[in-house]
RNA sequence: GGGCUCUUAGCUCAGUUGGUUAGAGCGUCUGCUUGACGUGCAGAAGGUCAAAGGUUCGAAUCCUUUAGAGCCCA
């Protein structure tokens, strides 16, 4: 129990807004919190640490709807965990994202006429840091207005000393153990962005496209054979053409050579079991340079490889001069028309194909042979597929379980170079060399610091790898290299929780969890939360291109940060999508605004007792004194909603979360226990009322704190507003409520909600005979069980002005009637009613009940329910059959009696 | 083609291991300036739980099939 209330001295009745106004109480408090340093954790044996690091948002990129889920449900864990006592470190920062800015940079220095390739590394290089430094602090700035308790002296950028320095160490041991090497191999390659990307970063769309179909000559014949291709242009570089060995059609022209149109060059036909039949004309086409298979095909045959393009996917000098320099798809158009003319051109379909996309450059992918680092998968995945399959990390929702296993176990060796200037230059240095030159002086020198020489010939003349490493290859060291000496690691790395959208589960979810358990030899993080994807209204998913997804600043503005994170938090169920529109916030606004008026009111009350008095404390004390059945219940109410609250949040479930917080606060608290309360607090002993006011401040209060990770800002304004604090103080490291189980009152609520029920079924006979709620009736309750001290407060909130209890009163003539568990309610209406609504409404009420008696009696009747289904659920069926059949005859004879 | 998810009130969704008269918010209708709140209060209407079959004393819940929607991977 806390010391005694000190009153605060300022809120008066007439200075307390009827509404809440957020964007007066958030920047106040949020500079608050830094002031005094709440959110900034330090190594301490003594408490337990709660760590969470921020999935970091591209360092140019702006504030989307998704960031604003995600990082709210974060803020929800660390905020809860912090005031439960526990060490709560939340790691800010954000990743240097080397295709997107880099892409971004390029296009605004081409936008000044300046050439990336004309300035040369090093100055492209401090464009991109001037970049940085102008939109890099945007997207923090933005996540600050959200009122997120991020550890700010923590906040890190994968592009700082420190980290890029563990991303070359990181490199270095992987090569020296044999999982990195350099191969030449067919990659995915962005023609936007002239680089390398990762399978992970190719996209699959299914797009109409045409099938074309060629004849080329077979030589010393004067036969055809017939191909068929969704990609002409490609035939420039074709260098054989392949059957399948058992297809009859074609057996007889295996061996030969024919003759490609255009180039004019011989090609062999040769047999390859890959070649489908049914594809086609059954033979196809092979550019051993530009596709996967027929890359394959070509080293199974030892054919030519001609690489035909550029890197920008224009044509090179390997085709005919006419179509050098032309971009793919124009050279496309040109190869037809030609085939054509040369009467090449057999037929075209129409046919459906699946494309490959960059992710980011937005353009089809070409299969390109190149010259690239690798990554070994094969003995990083093994332990990450065990951890997640034996639990130690455990996803949420689980159905992601499967698809992590899934991926990991298909996974192929991971192109970690790329061919872009921002980012982690690779660590590795070849010898121009000299005259002393040896053959070793081949090999690269991999260091992760610039080596003066080589150790092989001694020359100095050594030059660097010119590419970057894959972003996700920087930031899969993320969960302990933000954390700068080993104690720290050792203190908080495993980190506890990570809050991730599913899109990355991966590119860095899976390969966090294969560096932690290969650098660090334990896994990242215990459970990793799979946010939901916002869409707006009609489904969509929220993209610039579609501007379909508001700027969640503008919503902050409009509705406020708290009724904003609310909002998103209570419609976004574990593993569902979101639509979600900024309306919607009205939601989280008028919850925010209930929260906001019982605060008022508690204060108003304040404000007048301490007139009426003359006390400037309110003794705490008194809360524990006048205590009667509302009180119980609301206590009971409050400990059995702490219990849903700790389950749901124990299986991150928090919507759920918020949705037994929500219902509490305002139909327990704020319907019920308020309205009750009121009797009381209008009443003519002081000490009762001073009684009341503690002990619903003190509920109040716990509401506060049970509400305040999902909506920090108003709760702490009220927070201060209901007592005193001392600078400093905070509700947002004040003590979490602890749940009591011997305050859940069944007793209580059993009683409550019989006051509950009667006072509804007044209100409804009110309502279906049109009494204006300004006129006081009299009512009549049969029965015996309706305590005095109920009376007042079903009078009270029925609007009710004289109640007659008795177990045999008789029923008045001309009064509306209902029956609830068997106490009969009378409420005489002599020149109001209408008997036959009243009629229709008992038969109503009949019928509905008959129906559910039948239901019960059928299932009573029946032996094998009675001998198969547990006892109590037997027991309560019967229970129920009495109460019901008793209600019934009630209302029959209510209803015989009509008059 | 393989895998995963979903289909419950007009809309968006809850519904724990099968056992309540299937719930909430929004929207709709009716009434209301009831000394916190009209960003509110009170009341009401609205559902054969996608379809069919099966298991069971009992199915929105478990199983099978079908139809439709979406996502991921090839």
């Amino acid at each position: 129990m806390p010391d005694n209330l000190i009153l605060n001295p300022t809120p008066a009745e007439n200075e307390i807004p009827k509404a809440y106004n957020p964007s007066v109480v958030e920047d106040k408090w949020y500079s608050y919190w830094l002031k005094y340093n709440l959110f900034h954790s330090e190594v301490d044996e003594t408490k337990k640490p709660y760590t969470v690091v921020i999935p970091p948002p591209n360092v140019t990129g702006i504030l989307t709807m998704g960031h604003i889920l995600n990082n709210t449900i974060q803020d929800v864990f660390i905020r809860m965990k912090r005031m439960q006592g526990f060490n709560a470190c939340w790691v800010p920062g954000t990743d240097h994202a080397s295709i997107a800015t880099e892409t971004k940079v390029t296009a605004y220095l081409k936008e000044l006429g300046i050439n990336k390739d004309e300035i040369g590394r090093d100055e492209f290089l401090k464009y991109c840091w001037e970049w940085t430094g102008k939109y890099g602090g945007i997207i923090i700035q933005q996540l600050k207005k959200l009122g997120v308790s991020c550890d700010w002296e923590r906040e890190r950028f994968t592009m700082d000393d420190y980290y890029y320095k563990k991303v070359l160490e990181a490199f270095v041991q992987l090569y020296n153990e044999g999982k990195i090497y350099r191969g030449y191999r067919m990659v995915n390659w962005c023609p936007a962005s002239k680089s390398a990307i990762s399978d992970e970063e190719v996209n699959y769309k299914t797009v109409n496209g045409k099938l074309w179909y060629f004849k080329y000559r077979v030589d010393d014949t004067e036969e055809y054979i017939t191909v068929a291709t969704t990609r002409p242009e490609t035939m420039l570089g074709d260098t054989g053409v392949a059957v399948n060995p058992n297809d009859d059609r074609y057996k007889k022209y295996i061996g030969k050579t024919a003759i490609l149109p255009i180039s004019d060059r011989e090609i062999p036909i040769f047999a390859d079991e890959y070649v489908d039949m049914q594809f086609g004309t059954g033979a196809v086409k092979v550019t051993p340079a530009h596709d996967v298979n027929d890359y394959e095909m070509g080293n199974r045959h030892k054919l030519e490889i001609i690489n035909i393009f550029n890197d920008d996917a224009s044509l090179n000098h390997n085709v005919p001069e006419e179509f050098r320099g032309l971009d793919r798809y124009e050279a496309r158009k040109k190869v037809i028309e030609r085939l054509e003319e040369f009467g090449a051109l057999v037929k075209i379909e129409d046919y459906q194909t699946k494309i490959g996309y960059s992710e980011r450059g937005g353009v089809p992918i070409e299969p390109y042979l190149s010259e690239q680092w690798f990554m070994k998968m094969d003995d990083l995945v093994k332990p990450a597929l065990e951890v997640v399959k034996e639990g130690k990390i455990k996803f949420y929702p689980d159905h992601w379980v499967k698809t992590y296993e899934h991926w990991m176990s298909g996974i192929r060796d991971w192109c970690i170079s790329r061919q872009l200037w921002w980012g982690h230059r690779i660590p590795v240095w070849y010898c121009v060399g000299d005259d002393h030159c040896n053959l070793e002086c081949k090999n690269p020198i991999v260091s992760s610091t610039p080596p003066e020489k080589c150790p092989h010939c001694g020359s100095t003349n050594l030059k660097q790898d010119e590419d970057v490493l894959d972003t996700w290859a920087s930031s899969w060291l993320w969960a302990y290299d933000v954390f700068q000496t080993e104690e720290e690691q050792n203190y908080y790395y495993p980190t506890d929780t990570l809050v991730t959208a599913p899109d990355i589960i991966f590119f860095w979810v899976a390969r966090m969890i294969m560096a932690g358990l290969h650098f660090k030899k334990n896994i990242p993080f215990k459970d990793v939360y799979f946010t939901s994807i916002i869409r707006d209204l009609q489904g969509r998913k929220m993209s610039k291109s579609l501007g379909n997804s508001p700027d969640p600043l503008d919503v902050i503005s409009e509705y406020g940060a708290d009724a904003l994170r609310f909002t998103v938090i209570y419609l976004a169920p574990l593993g569902q999508d979101v639509l979600f529109s900024s309306e919607r916030c009205e939601l989280g606004r008028n919850f925010a605004n209930k929260l906001w008026n019982a605060g008022r009111f508690l204060l108003m009350n304040l404000a007048s007792q301490e007139a009426n008095t003359g006390k400037l404390s309110l003794n705490e004390n008194l809360a524990d004194k006048h205590l009667d059945f509302s009180d119980h219940w609301i206590n009971s109410r409050l400990n059995q909603t702490l219990m849903n609250l700790n389950n749901a949040m124990d299986n991150f479930e928090i919507n759920n979360a918020s949705k037994f917080i929500y219902s509490f606060a305002w139909n327990d608290f704020c319907d019920w226990y308020i309205e009750l309360a009121k009797n009381r607090l209008y009443a003519d002993d002081g000490e009762i009322k001073s009684a009341v006011l503690a002990r619903a401040l003190i509920v109040f209060e716990n509401l506060l704190k049970i509400v305040h990770p999902f909506m920090p800002y108003i709760t702490e304004e009220l927070w201060q507003l209901i007592k005193k604090r001392k600078e400093g103080e905070s509700i947002s490291v004040s003590d979490y409520p602890v749940l009591n189980k011997a305050l859940i009152n069944p007793t209580a609520e059993k009683e409550m909600g019989f006051v509950q029920d009667i006072i509804t079924a007044i209100r409804n006979i009110r309502g279906e005979m049109n009494i204006p709620p300004s006129k006081f009736i009299t009512a009549y309750l049969k029965t015996s069980n309706v305590k005095p001290h109920q009376i007042e407060y079903i009078k009270k909130l029925a609007r009710v002005n004289q109640i007659n209890v008795d177990s045999n009163i008789q029923k008045p003539k001309a009064s509306a009637s209902t029956v609830i568990n068997g106490c009969e309610i009378y409420v005489p209406l002599e020149g109001l009613i209408d008997l036959e609504v009243e009629k229709n409404r008992l038969q109503k009420e009949i019928s509905r009940l008959e129906n559910s008696l039948a239901g019960i009696e059928k299932k009573l009747s029946n032996e094998k329910f009675i001998s198969n289904a547990a006892k109590d659920v037997v027991e309560h069926e019967k229970a129920k059959q009495a109460d019901w059949k008793n209600n019934l005859i009630k209302l029959n004879d209510i209803l015989a009696n009509l008059s």
